[in-house]
DNA sequence: CGTACGTTTGAAACTGCTCAATGCCTGTGG
DNA sequence: CCACAGGCATTGAGCAGTTTCAAACGTACG
């Protein structure tokens, strides 16, 4: 059975190699796993919260639905992503959470988190760091929603999202198992399913990607990586300056 | 003249009601001020510093330029808000801030905003809280451009900046000067500038808005609340669960 | 075996974009 | 004080990209 920090600290671990004693205090501050499963609400718009969560198998999705009924998706959580933080640590959460598949989360108190900083102040700052990541990708979204096509855009997600599970150890530079709906995929992009649909079957036919039965294959990685002009960037930070 | 705290303690009392000690922090945090001319760079993506601005006078963008040269422009800041307190507190900053208008910014060391922490912890908590509406204004944005029309977009746009506007003291119910071209609106907005302007025809038309000669002039303030489905839920935030 | 959900395709309509041209205002230099 | 340039706003015409509606198909699951 997989360890209830293995997927988090192979993420932090992106950032800082935390030492066998700051993973200790990692793995104390997680409370007891919780299994929801695909289709089950993890927060609610509004909810307040002294709690958030680890993911720690399976995927996440954030969104907003607007009045009449239409859904932003804001952005997925991987495995070793937290959920809610920003609620935890600010305010009540601004958009909600809905398990993709089947899921295990990890809830964290917000008193222990705080404890767990003061013990392992490096550990706070690598996550700290994930946050940080977490906003420069909804920036990153933007942008891409804003001022690239659809086939451009489709590119640059598959590719970020290639990027993000490689951090942690799921697929490689030729694909990887993906869960997502192309309704999913539309609502995140801002496109309908079915122009997704047709911009998938482009990406195919032109040797770049095929997004078929739940797995991305990178057919041309280097073309698409021009197609979408991506730069990982944004995910790669140096990491927290770290003012002392 | 105006004090240099003028602006910024109008917004963050929005929050909580500083006392005069928090006030006095607040100004011996802030360094001397600059003025910037209008199209100036302030902080240039990727550029890192220990440093932020706080705006005092004038309005400044933050944007994100792609290599083909498209721009898409994330938040626009008006007096009151901070600058770059991301990439003080945690890295490189990933996106560019450059002036709208002639500005005057008030400069801000890492080691004065920590040890202004230290002696007034509420302050601290203001600060974050207006970092966190930021947070929820860009993913509002996202939502704005993913899942709503041309028209829907630039009425959310125009009502957003007013509620903001309006909770530093500068306009009304009936309108506000904005400074800003057709230009910066498309950038913002993900429309071409031309189409933007047939958007504002529309809108006038119609005797929703009108935005000529640096005024907007809200002429039926309930029908384009509507039409743009603004909740200000997400400006007007009930303030940090503030963890203890 | 039927139902539900996701994918796929076609056709028609619409939204928003590009290109091209014009007008207006402001600041600058002659 | 005028001429001119530059920046911004405005308008038209035609086109490309997306959406909507409708329908068919496949597959998984109860």
């Amino acid at each position: 059975m997989v360890s209830s920090t293995a997927a988090v600290s192979k993420r932090l671990k992106n950032y800082i190699d935390l030492t066998e004693q700051e993973l200790d205090t990692l793995s104390r501050m997680i409370g007891p796993s919780r299994m929801i499963s695909a289709g089950g609400e993890i927060v609610h718009e509004g909810q307040s919260g002294h709690r958030a969560f680890i993911l720690q198998d399976g995927w996440v999705m954030s969104y907003k639905l607007l009045p009449e009924g239409a859904r932003q998706i804001i952005d997925f959580q991987v495995p070793g992503d937290f959920l809610g933080l920003r609620s935890l640590l600010l305010r009540t959460s601004d958009h909600s959470f809905e398990a993709v598949t089947d899921v295990l989360v990890g809830e964290v108190k917000a008193q222990d988190m705080l404890s767990a900083f003061s013990s392992a102040p490096r550990l706070a700052m690598s996550i700290l760091w994930s946050v940080s990541c977490d906003e420069a990708m909804v920036v990153e979204h933007l942008v891409n929603i804003g001022r690239r096509s659809a086939i451009e855009r489709t590119a640059h997600f598959l590719l970020e999202l290639g990027a993000r599970l490689r951090s942690i150890g799921v697929g490689d530079a030729h694909g990887y198992p993906c869960p997502l709906s192309q309704y999913q995929l539309a609502d995140t992009l801002g496109l309908s399913a079915i122009h997704i649909n047709r911009v998938l079957r482009q990406l195919r036919e032109q040797n770049l990607v095929t997004f078929q039965k739940g797995v991305v294959q990178f057919n041309d990685l280097k073309k698409l990586t021009e197609l979408a002009e991506f730069e990982m960037g944004y995910l790669d930070q140096v990491g927290p300056v770290l003012v002392s």
